[in-house]
DNA sequence: AAAGCGACCGAAAACCCTTTCGGGACTGTA
DNA sequence: TACAGTCCCGAAAGGGTTTTCGGTCGCTTT
């Protein structure tokens, strides 16, 4: 660590080669391993430079390589709780080698994207992921840029852009598909806000896996928001109209956490009269319910890694093929599709 | 934005002045706003750098400045939800001006800490926040570094830094004092883990308020975990106790949505027989609740403003004072201590 | 003893930008 | 016409590091 405290006084390579005694570029070689340096006197470099508590400005060396060893990770919104693990999943790649990340927040507000955008690449980053809070495509960077990008959650509307997104439509099949085999046919679906991919991607696999079975569902999916409140609505309607349901597919957690607890209300057990499966994992609702929730764990850590690695080989001059990559999802058991033991 | 695709190829000044028919120190003048140079070639110089689309070095400013307009975020552990609001803030309050975040993520090793803090150090930041998961104090970075250092939401153990934290023992009283508003006198306390300072802190304001008011607590205050499930045990072991309860002060909305379940459960009625109080205002549970849950909002945003702001004053030479600050945390009344029209 | 070779070290260029300072050209006045 | 003054522009240094290439010194071999 630097020696000085406070004041941005710090020691630089020359203060070093000057105080072992050996010139610049000695003592550049001393310290990073080259060859052409005699052991005695690569000793009284690291001697000295540890006594001056040197620390390489990486700045200059990224000036000299163009390469920064850095990457930028625009989000458009730090809020959405599906940024995080992505962001964790990027972090933690990057982490293993010698890469750090820029965060920029644009609060879903172009303008500032545009802003933060040019910092970055003003600051030289190796390359961009931006990361979206909804699977929905957004607008593309565009493609004439000095850095490679590439987009995850949220897929670029641009088919030429690289894109990984967890894949709803499957996630909603094989969900479905676990009540089926669960011994359910009278299934009903509630899901969220349908202006959401998420929304209908989910609902589009599950009524894909009913019909597959030859089944019809229960009524038409209801939509809704993505609240507890209105899952304790919808499920009141559905009770109502079809009384013999015996699982309903749930858009999110929250919304099978409502469902549940009209369930309760009504004297429906769960999972024996009715079972109810969640979407997306949200540990603090899924695991913490009664019964706990079966849900469908979209792997965000690993879709960032994903995405991580695919800056990674990109920088590499190794780019991923262009398009979407809609990446598996995995289901979660629990207790509100199978009674325990 | 620069032309080239991929390849790391990125147009430099120079290029620029010789498109533009000047110097090099000229074109740097132009486009900087430097006087001393003549509109017309100001305009030259300009246009050619926009048909080259010139994107400044900000690594070679950096080095020539001694300042990056970058500051470290280094967080424990990004999974906790505590840290990404304070690192909304932070990078809120820094958004504002030129300055961009690095984000390092330790994943509460010590060995990784060290790790990052090196690369911020190497990477020349000019200050660094360190964001804790809890509210316990956390080992101290050390005096001896080269930029300032601030503590967010878990405080420095060494009393010369800077922390900045909320103030869970007037977070406790507040609460509890609302409760006793509410002519609420028998008031029973439910808390989380006892070994995080989060739990005794708020215990110790809320049975402070009480003491206040001439009052003893309904039995000691129960300690477990910070799930809903121990708020479930907890509050039916409350009932059991003490039928004559008609407030409970939770350590947590998680655990305070247990309370609600096991009142509903045995028909006691929220807030008419007993009032429930959370903390941490944590919306997608305190909001989805029915009643929703008067909790305590810790501000943690704000929070992050704060510390931003600190940076800022440290790097410009005026450091906040050492030791730990405590941020005024905030009341957010609901439906579960005050019963709808 | 001379020549040759290997081992080691140092000078200098390169990366890209900002800033200072000196000089050139032009205008106006004496 | 000559000089003072003004207005622009350009040369050069500086920031910290890495790397190449040339040079020096000592030892071995004949």
């Amino acid at each position: 660590m630097p020696r000085t405290h406070g004041a941005g006084r710090v020691t630089t390579l020359s203060e070093v080669a000057e105080a072992a005694g050996v010139s610049l570029s000695t003592a550049s070689k001393a310290l990073n391993g080259r060859a052409q340096v005699a052991p005695a006197t690569r000793a009284r470099v690291q001697a000295a430079a540890d006594r001056l508590s040197f620390t390489p400005n990486a700045l200059a060396r990224s000036l000299l390589e163009g390469k920064t060893g850095t990457v930028g990770l625009l989000t458009s919104d730090l809020e959405g709780r599906f940024v995080l693990p992505i962001l964790m999943g990027a972090e933690d790649a990057f982490g293993a080698g010698q890469v750090n990340v820029f965060l920029c927040d644009a609060r879903g507000d172009a303008i500032r994207e545009q802003h933060h955008l040019k910092a970055l690449l003003n600051r030289r980053v190796d390359g961009i992921i931006v990361v979206g809070r909804q699977t929905d495509p957004r607008p593309s960077l565009g493609q004439d840029l000095s850095v490679p990008v590439v987009y995850a959650y949220a897929p670029s509307d641009d088919p030429d852009d690289v894109s990984f997104t967890p894949d709803n439509v499957v996630g909603g099949r094989i969900v479905t598909q676990h009540l089926l085999d669960c011994g359910r046919t009278r299934i009903a679906h509630i899901s969220g806000d349908p202006s959401y991919a998420a929304a209908t991607d989910r609902v589009e696999g599950s009524q894909a896996a009913l019909a597959d079975a030859g089944l019809a569902p229960l009524g038409a999916p209801l939509f809704g928001a993505w609240s507890e409140q209105w899952g304790r609505d919808a499920a009141a309607q559905v009770f109502a109209r079809h009384p013999d349901v015996d699982g309903i597919v749930c858009g999110s957690d929250q919304i099978a956490r409502g469902v549940l607890e009209t369930a309760r209300d009504l004297g429906r057990s769960v999972p024996e009269d009715v079972a109810v499966v969640g979407y997306d994992d949200w540990q603090v609702l899924s695991t913490n319910s009664r019964p706990e929730l079966t849900s469908v764990d979209a792997n965000l850590q690993e879709l960032g890694r994903t995405a991580a690695r695919a800056i990674f080989a990109a920088i590499d001059g190794d780019p991923a093929p262009a398009g979407v990559e809609r990446l598996p999802v995995k289901l979660v058991i629990r207790g509100s599709t199978i009674a325990r033991r």
